[in-house]
DNA sequence: GGTTGCACTTAGCATTTGCGTA
DNA sequence: TACGCAAATGCTAAGTGCAACC
């Protein structure tokens, strides 16, 4: 009871925050019709809410929210039924949902709710014993033997090299084309050719010595031992962070105007000033959130002297600082390859220096060395603090992580560091506050590097053992189902959602941030109960907004006595009421962790997207593919998994275009193979009729044409399939976080398919371990 | 048992790089 | 060689979950 009533005071306390006003907006900040609000506002509406279902178990009033034709249909999705991903995404992914209520109300609610409540416990959980912990190592450990990092390297080397050419080469002519030259001109050009290939030969021979030495040095951590689960390393020793160049004054000539008259602003104001005119192409600068948050922090930075004088946003003219970035951002692309190579150079020292930190003895790299350079902060979905200033991090702000007895990062000069400690339970390098949420921030290493790849191991490893256990857990929530307890029977349901859904936890968010949900914070609003839906029963539709305000909407065939719960827990509730009241993240991952070790809801994302891949591999491949056909069934078991976890991504702005462009190409390719089919009817007859070696080799030279033109339709066929099926799926984020990489490794030594044509540079290098252990029998 | 802070993973968008093609 | 595009990489927001504390 107390757990449903903090529960409802915190909405309570964010609804009082946001106010209704912006709540009922439209991202593009106009107003939209609530019917929703005047639901709820009418002291009638109490029972009813946006949930509809039907009175008793009879017929159902089948009721859909939103716009059906705003929902495009995405069906075969095997585990959850028919997964639905919204093509519009923009649109859908922005869509806000309308909540407002009294705070009278809210607590007439609250009393309703408890009325709902069976609080006689049962004691329906049981507890199970723990299997195998930690990593386990593979029965069998191969040694990789392609080389898949070899072909991007030559390649620069060839660039290189051609780069490398005198201004005069450059102008030369090359091979046949040349024109005749004097012998002796000849002769100088042809020492001069030996000693470019000669030099040529010795940076190829030390550019392959030096990949030697990095293969040979790559410390394979996977062979070692752990330290322990809380000690994350013996030694570590690192840069510091490298801080954000200082601001950059604007010419005399740019000016910022203010009520039509230019105003000379202070540095501080001006730079805050460019933040914004920077981003005016941008979408943000035209929400009414965005410019208040802007303009009420900006205001603080200002003299009283420009705070006396700048009074509305909408008297500012940005427009020359805006002109003048933009410029410099042309000016930047449209520099010489020298130029660029200076800037190039400058980023390589860099990395160089800051990139990397000695951990254990061994060189690792550091995942984001650089702090976060001061701007506006862009929230995803409605934020309520985007365009808010995030400042400018000093060396006081920062903290730093090393061993006791490593060379201290120096701080810059006349600077200090907030702290510096010597931590080993931690991973972190170095971590400061961000001033928007006063959140820590860190750097942290990359993924390819042990503390992350030990991590990772040991996540897929838990996942695998979740696959033992699942059936038992299956048959305890399915108990709880029925259970007298309302709370275990909420429970059961919520996990029941997370395993057969992939749902995220849900955790409690705070007052301030944008208002999405999970599984345990979905509300009364966002599920649609039908009796019938579809041709199919027991339909529950789901439409939320998800982790970076990511629609989730899916339609799903549910079990009939999870279909009477969710009745049930709707009974009484209103549509901004918790749907689970009775239960939080916390206490249903402590019921996971009673029936395994180390389970908690995130871990069946993992087990459920990895076991998809397994089966969608096992079903899509066959050993009569082409290495081509066998990418596409891959990208296709890869899909399958970013729609079970509903990773979308906007279709890239160029889709239209460049799907017209390759439809064009297909076009071009099938009249070539009309034309080369002709000319080998032609050479068929005319071999016929005059028999002879020439005529047959002609005969051959069209067969292979034909053949080759075909390969080659196919594939462009196989890349067009493959992109439409993408347009709005990222297929990245289930890749790096959720597909076992041991799986991909076994599947493409089992079916001849190169690993680099799956995983590219960065991926084989976070999966190192796996491409180094796996063979063509892993099973996960 | 709940709250809070911290440490870490997961996520999509923005920017840069480099490849294929005209 | 320049250009346009897709892929790769970088950036940082937004989640999860644990442990200390009350």
């Amino acid at each position: 009871m107390k757990l449903e009533k903090e529960k409802h005071d915190k909405r309570e306390k964010k609804k009082i925050k946001l106010s209704s006003k912006d709540r009922e907006k439209e991202p593009n900040g106009k107003h939209k019709p609530s019917s929703k609000v005047k639901q709820s506002d009418s002291p009638s509406a109490v029972s009813s809410s946006a949930v509809k279902c039907e009175a008793g178990d009879g017929d159902m009033h089948e009721d859909v929210k939103a716009d059906p034709s705003e929902r495009a249909q995405h069906d075969g999705h095997e585990k959850s039924g028919s997964l639905e991903i919204n093509n519009n995404i923009e649109k859908n992914n922005n869509k806000q949902k309308t909540q407002s209520k009294s705070s009278k109300e809210r607590h007439n609610r609250k009393e309703k709710s408890e009325q709902t409540a069976d609080v006689k416990p049962v004691d329906g959980d049981s507890n199970q014993a723990d299997e195998g912990q930690g990593c386990e190592s593979e029965a069998t450990r191969k040694q990789e033997t392609d080389e898949p990092q070899a072909a991007a390297p030559v390649k620069i080397k060839k660039k290189k090299v051609k780069d490398e050419k005198s201004p005069d080469d450059k102008n030369q002519p090359s091979g046949k084309k040349r024109k005749k030259q004097s012998p002796e001109h000849d002769k100088a050009e042809k020492s001069k050719n030996i000693e470019r290939d000669e030099d040529d030969k010795k940076k190829k021979k030390a550019k392959k010595e030096d990949k030697k030495d990095q293969e040979s040095d790559k410390w394979k951590w996977w062979e070692e031992g752990k330290l322990s689960d809380t000690q994350k390393w013996s030694s570590l020793e690192h840069k510091g962070p490298y801080f954000a160049p200082e601001y950059e004054p604007l010419p005399d000539n740019v000016c910022f105007c203010y009520d039509g008259q230019p105003v000379k602003l202070s540095p501080a104001t001006e730079e805050i000033a460019s933040f914004y005119a920077k981003m005016l192409d941008h979408e943000y600068t035209t929400k009414e959130v965005f410019q208040n948050n802007f303009f009420s922090d900006w205001k603080e930075e200002m003299t009283p002297k420009e705070s006396e004088l700048i009074q509305t946003l909408s008297k500012c003219d940005f427009s020359q600082i805006h002109k003048y970035f933009v410029e410099k951002s042309e000016e930047r692309k449209n520099m010489t390859k020298e130029e660029k190579q200076v800037l190039k150079d400058e980023a390589s020292r860099l990395t160089e220096e800051y990139g990397y930190c000695l951990l254990d003895g061994h060189r690792e790299k550091i995942g984001n060395f650089k702090l976060e350079p001061p701007g506006l902060f862009r929230g995803r979905g409605e934020h309520p603090k985007m365009g808010k200033l995030k400042k400018r991090i000093q060396p006081e702000d920062v903290a730093i992580n090393c061993s006791e007895n490593s060379k201290i990062p120096e701080p810059p000069a006349g600077h200090r560091w907030k702290r510096v400690q010597h931590d080993n339970t931690v991973t972190w390098l170095a971590s400061w506050l961000e001033n928007i949420h006063g959140r820590p921030k860190y750097i942290m290493l990359n993924p390819s590097s042990k503390l992350k790849g030990e991590k990772d191991w040991q996540k897929y490893e838990t996942a695998r053992r979740l696959k033992m256990r699942v059936n038992s857990i299956r048959k305890q929530y399915r108990r709880d189902w029925k259970s007298r307890e309302m709370k275990i029977r909420q429970r059961g349901v919520a996990i029941y959602f997370i395993d057969k859904l992939a749902l995220r936890a849900g955790n409690e968010k705070d007052d301030e941030s944008a208002d999405t949900v999970g599984c345990c914070s979905l509300r009364v609003e966002h599920i649609s109960l039908h009796r019938r839906l579809d041709g199919q029963e027991y339909v529950v539709e789901f439409d939320f907004l998800g982790k970076d305000s990511i629609r989730y909407y899916n339609k799903v065939p549910v079990e009939k006595q999870v279909f009477k719960n969710l009745k049930l827990f709707i009974k009484y509730k209103d549509p901004e009421d918790d749907l689970f009241d009775r239960i939080t993240t916390i206490n249903l991952n402590k019921t996971l962790n009673e029936s395994m070790s180390g389970l908690t809801a995130k871990v069946f994302r993992t087990y459920n997207a990895s076991t998809t891949l397994q089966d969608q591999l096992n079903k899509l491949t066959t050993e009569d593919m082409t290495v081509e056909e066998k990418i596409l069934s891959y990208n296709r078991a890869n899909r399958a998994v970013a729609i079970l976890c509903n990773h979308q991504r906007a279709a890239p702005k160029t889709f239209e275009k460049s799907m017209q462009l390759l439809q064009e190409k297909i076009q071009k390719k099938k009249e070539q193979i009309e034309e080369a089919k002709k000319e080998l009817k032609e050479a068929k007859k005319a071999h016929k009729d005059a028999p002879s070696d020439k005529s047959k080799k002609l005969l051959e030279k069209k067969e292979k044409a034909v053949q080759r033109l075909s390969e080659q339709l196919k594939k462009l066929q196989l890349q067009e399939t493959d992109r439409e099926e993408n347009k709005v799926i990222a297929l990245g984020t289930s890749k790096l976080n959720y597909l076992d990489p041991r799986i991909t490794v076994a599947w493409c030594k089992k079916h001849q398919v190169p690993i680099e044509k799956i995983y590219n540079k960065t991926q084989r290098d976070k999966f190192a371990w796996a491409i180094d252990m796996t063979d063509e029998n892993f099973q996960f």
